[in-house]
DNA sequence: ACGGCTTAGGAAACCGGTGTCATAGCTATT
DNA sequence: AATAGCTATGACACCGGTTTCCTAAGCCGT
């Protein structure tokens, strides 16, 4: 045996017909009767091809089904057709449905996305994203919080000089290559909601502070009880880690202290479960002894008996919308979408009047 | 402006230091003294080579941090470093792990993972892939259920000459192209763990007849049933289609029915969290007047009020497998790996004695 | 000393596209 | 008329690897 062959490579002769095996951009040269670097042109939308020629070309491809091989141009253009997704979100539905938003954009175009999840406790964490990028040269890099949240990854992709999107709460200094949530408007509903409804004495549990998001979400709420008139009391205001078990620990302290406040606003919907976890233990029914808000409307957040009033925000739109960005900076088209997305409060049944108004 | 020129393509003479800009398999053979080919064949692993030539040769590449190019080993051996997910399993928590698996295993490799969504309702769906296949040359393609059922999409695989893996619960004909899951042993768990309790009139709400996992799951059940001489009576199986909505519909159907079952082992923990709405409804208390077995131990189970008992299937463990699976099909080892994961049951607080013993 | 076999390595074509540069045919300007 | 400038196109090298084919050296038996 020569130099191991592939598993049923026939050694099928390429000549004979110009079926028997795929089509080439030669071949469709060879059948309009022009070079392959005009036919190149047409992929490319040069504009220096006759519109007649261009037709006649186009119509030979449609025709054979001819589809351009994306490796050779990665190669010759030194860039693949590969998006990457650098994530670190803990949260299964925000990737996937970031995922969904992505490839809606994707479909039916060449792009693929690729996975690149991010440790980043991990000390090697920016050698292997360093590592992706140079060896397969990704077209662009999409990343949501809380990956979009550093300047060092940030600055790597810059070095690299590689295309990038972040998805993120606030304004970041590059400006034109980010899509905009805003967190701190949906808290802030959420905070207008439960004020409305009378509650003045209200908690709030929020993520790491390590996360911009927990800044932007506690920043909103104060924002939204303020137009009421009413402040947030720092020592009703907890940290815990955006999960079920450290929304629990929180809940279980704040339930337990000297004040009992009338509402909780959690951070996101992993947490508020665990408010709900510590209410039971403490004795106290949602909604008449304790209202409670979430945040991201998880599938959870519709399930769970009572069903969790929550903020949405519409991620599978902004991964669409990101994935559009890419594809604009691709093209050249630095346009400053900079677009941003309104959550929405779903109100369910978590909260009510507070029982003493 | 001619054509639109890359940002940073500086015409760098390639000669002068060995830095400035990536290193190819040329400079390797340049500073090693030999052709390209000889690195070419230490890159390969190929036989042979003189063992002096060859550390000498893995020193330098070490030394400069040399790494093939992807897209031109690509190009030149007509297959990428990619694999596919092909994928249409709705549960976020199911597709993440799955990814999380597939992931652990390319880590330190070069290989990626690039989404493939699959609508198998979408008349093109088989177009796409082919697409797909035929223009990004995937290494390999891991097919997760329910597409890994579809025989029409592995006949298209087999005939583009792709190497793919299935996870699924049953054998299916390509042998060694596998990797098994027992979904029917983990429901004969859940049978055996009713049983004792002392459940005799039991439900079962399955999924779609469309899926195998639905009458793997069943008959998995009935197996573990008959072991206590207990048969499933075909009035007490319902149809639903592994979603919250489905589930609540069918077990509102169910319990509003003339034979009230103290046991309800629902297919899914979608599914089973919608008995618990339905039990909810009809005023019910679980486990005192209802026990309910879900299947997949979602986030949600250990979660929810009471915590559900449930089916664990080691989905991220299956992933890895998989992944190792497509890796050995590429380096020709078909090694007849079929391994196959054992189901756990998580017992929480959703079953107990029935109270009438 | 010669042919045959095995081992080690190189030259050049190739994978399927793209960039650079040259060129032919026009029209517009001087 | 000659020059300049634009349009439309092609020849050819190139991207960074792999493959095919070939050569040269070393060892063996006769």
């Amino acid at each position: 045996m020569t130099e191991p062959s592939g598993p049923a490579s026939k050694k099928t002769v390429p000549v004979k017909g110009d079926e028997r095996g795929r089509i080439t951009i030669n071949d469709i040269a060879r059948l309009a009767g022009v070079s392959k670097k005009t036919v190149s042109r047409v992929l490319n939308d040069h504009p220096l091809v006759n519109e007649e020629t261009r037709k006649h070309i186009k119509l030979i491809m449609v025709e054979h089904d001819y589809h351009p091989d994306p490796q050779a141009r990665a190669l010759a253009l030194r860039r693949s057709f590969l998006v990457g997704l650098a994530y670190d979100n803990p949260s299964p539905q925000y990737v996937v449905n970031m995922q969904r938003g992505i490839l809606d954009r994707f479909e039916g175009t060449d792009y693929q996305l690729v996975l690149h999840p991010v440790d980043r406790a991990a000390p090697d964490h920016l050698t292997r994203l360093r590592r992706f990028v140079e060896s397969h040269r990704p077209s662009g890099i999409i990343m949501p919080p809380s990956v979009s949240e550093d300047e060092a990854i940030a600055d790597l992709l810059r070095e690299l000089d590689c295309h990038y999107i972040r998805i993120a709460s606030l304004d970041l200094d590059t400006p034109q290559v980010m899509v905009r949530t805003h967190d701190a408007m949906g808290a802030a509903q959420a905070a207008r909601h439960l004020a409305s409804l009378g509650h003045t004495l209200m908690a709030h549990i929020h993520g790491p502070n390590s996360f911009r998001s927990s800044h932007e979400r506690m920043s909103g709420f104060q924002e939204g009880l303020a137009e009421f008139g009413i402040s947030l009391r720092p020592d009703l205001t907890f940290e815990a880690g955006y999960t079920y078990e450290t929304g629990a620990r929180a809940a279980n302290q704040l339930l337990s202290g000297p004040v009992r406040p009338t509402a909780i606003f959690a951070g996101n919907d992993e947490m508020a479960i665990g408010v709900y976890s510590a209410a039971r233990n403490a004795g106290l029914s949602i909604p008449g002894d304790l209202s409670i808000v979430g945040f991201d409307d998880t599938p959870m957040a519709a399930r769970i008996a009572p069903g969790l009033t929550t903020v949405r925000l519409p991620i599978r739109d902004m991964g669409r919308e990101a994935a559009d960005a890419i594809l604009k900076l691709v093209n050249g088209q630095n346009s400053p979408s900079n677009k941003s997305f309104q959550p929405e409060i779903i109100i369910r049944d978590s909260t009510a009047r507070p029982k003493q108004v």
